[in-house]
DNA sequence: TTGCCAAATGAACGGGCGTTCAGTACCGTT
DNA sequence: AACGGTACTGAACGCCCGTTCATTTGGCAA
C-alpha cells in the first residue's frame, strides 16, 4: 500500500491537526509521539511530514491558532463600547464561554509553553499580552470613570484572567452546573473583585 | 571508582530530590531523563534507583509531600477562629506567602498531573482536594454569618484558589510589586469577590 | 589487616524516539 | 491507455530512554 483510496489531502491535514491537540491536551506534549498521532490518524509516521516540518511546529501552531483566533473573535463580539462595568461583563461571559467550548486548546496554551523554542514562545508570549491587555484596558477605564476600585490594573487583570481560566480544570460538560449558571456566577465575583 | 570519597545516602537523596524538582519544574516530567537528574546530582543513571523504586515515585513523592506540607503549615498557622472575614483574609496571606516561597512544588503539583498513575493521582487528588475544602468552610461559614454573598461556595472557592495560585505563573522574586504588596493587592480582591 | 556494609559504577537490556527517503499506489487528465 | 502529480508506505538512521545488575570502591570496626 502506498496512497489509500479516497485519500485526500487537506481532511489528512485536518486530522492530524485534531488528533495532535487531544493527545496533547490528554498526556501532554513530551509524553506523546509522533507515532501515536500518526496511529490515531490512521497513517504511517512518516506521512506526518508531509504536512509539519517537526513536533515542535505542530504545537506551535496549535498555539498560535488558538491564540489568534481566540483575540479575532473576541474583536468580533465585542461591543461598540459602552460604560466599562458592562464592557467587564462582557468580556467575562465571552471568555467563559469561549473556553469552554475550547479547552483542549486552552489546556494546551496553558501547559505546554515550555515546550516551544525561543521564537515560538515568544510570538505566543506576544498573542497572550495582547489578550491581557483588552481586561487591562477595561479596568483601566473602569478606574478612571470611578467605576471601579483597583489597586493595580496590571495585577487584576492577571488576577481575573486566572480566575476565569481555572474553571477549565474542573469544568465537565453535563457535570452539576450548566454554563449559564457559571458564566453567572464568575460574572458576580469578577465584577466585586474590582469593586464594580 | 565506586563510591566515591565524602559521600552520603541521606545527602544523596536529598540531592536527588532536589535536582529531580528543579528540573520537573523547568522542563517538565516527561521531558526530563533519569540520566538528566543524575548528570545533575553527580552520580551514573543506575545509583538514582537506590532511593527511588523508579521515576513515578519521584514526581509522586515531590506532589504529596508538597502538598502534605501545605496542609501541615495552614494548619500550624491558622488561628483559633475568628471570624469568616478575618480568617479568609489569613488564609489568602498564608497561601500567597507559602506558594511564593515554593513555586517549583506548586508548579509540579499543578502542572504534573496527568503524569501519575491512577494510584498516587488518587492520593494527590484527596490532598488538594481537603486543600479546597479548608476555603470552601470559610466561605461557607462566611455565608452563615451573613458576612458574605456567594452563590456556590464550591465554584467559589475554586475561584479563588484559581485567582491565588495564578501568582506563581508570573510572579518573579524582586520582581515591580514585594510580596506583602502582592499579598495585599489579592486580599483586597479575594474579599471583595466573596461580596465581603 | 581483614572483613563487611554502604554507596556507587558502568555496561548492558530491549525498546521507543524524531526524522529522512527511495519507492509505490491511487487519482484525474489527456 | 499512458502519464504526472499527489498521498503515502516501510524501512532505516542514529540516538536516547527507564531499568537492572555484577562489580568495585570507601570507610569503619574488630
Amino acid at each position: 500500500m502506498a496512497r489509500r483510496s479516497g485519500s485526500n489531502g487537506e481532511q489528512t491535514a485536518r486530522d492530524i491537526r485534531d488528533a495532535a491537540l487531544r493527545l496533547f491536551a490528554e498526556r501532554g506534549y513530551a509524553a506523546v509521539s509522533m507515532r501515536e498521532i500518526a496511529r490515531a490518524v490512521g497513517v504511517q509516521a512518516g506521512a506526518l511530514y508531509l504536512y509539519t516540518p517537526d513536533k515542535q511546529s505542530l504545537l506551535a501552531d496549535l498555539m498560535i491558532e488558538h491564540l489568534e483566533a481566540l483575540l479575532a473573535a473576541w474583536q468580533a463580539a465585542r461591543g461598540s463600547g459602552g460604560d466599562p462595568r458592562s464592557r467587564l461583563e462582557e468580556f467575562v461571559r465571552f471568555h467563559i464561554r469561549y473556553h469552554l467550548a475550547r479547552v483542549d486548546e486552552v489546556f494546551i496554551a496553558y501547559m505546554e509553553l515550555r515546550n516551544l523554542s525561543a521564537e515560538n514562545f515568544q510570538k505566543v508570549e506576544r498573542l497572550r499580552r495582547l489578550y491581557e491587555a483588552v481586561v487591562e484596558e477595561i479596568l483601566h477605564d473602569g478606574v478612571e470613570a470611578g467605576q471601579f476600585r483597583v489597586e493595580d490594573p496590571r495585577i487584576a487583570s492577571l488576577a481575573i484572567i486566572a480566575m476565569l481560566t481555572g474553571i477549565t480544570t474542573w469544568y465537565r460538560a453535563g457535570g452539576r452546573l450548566p454554563p449559564e449558571r457559571i458564566e453567572k456566577i464568575y460574572c458576580g465575583m469578577a465584577l466585586r473583585a474590582v469593586g464594580a
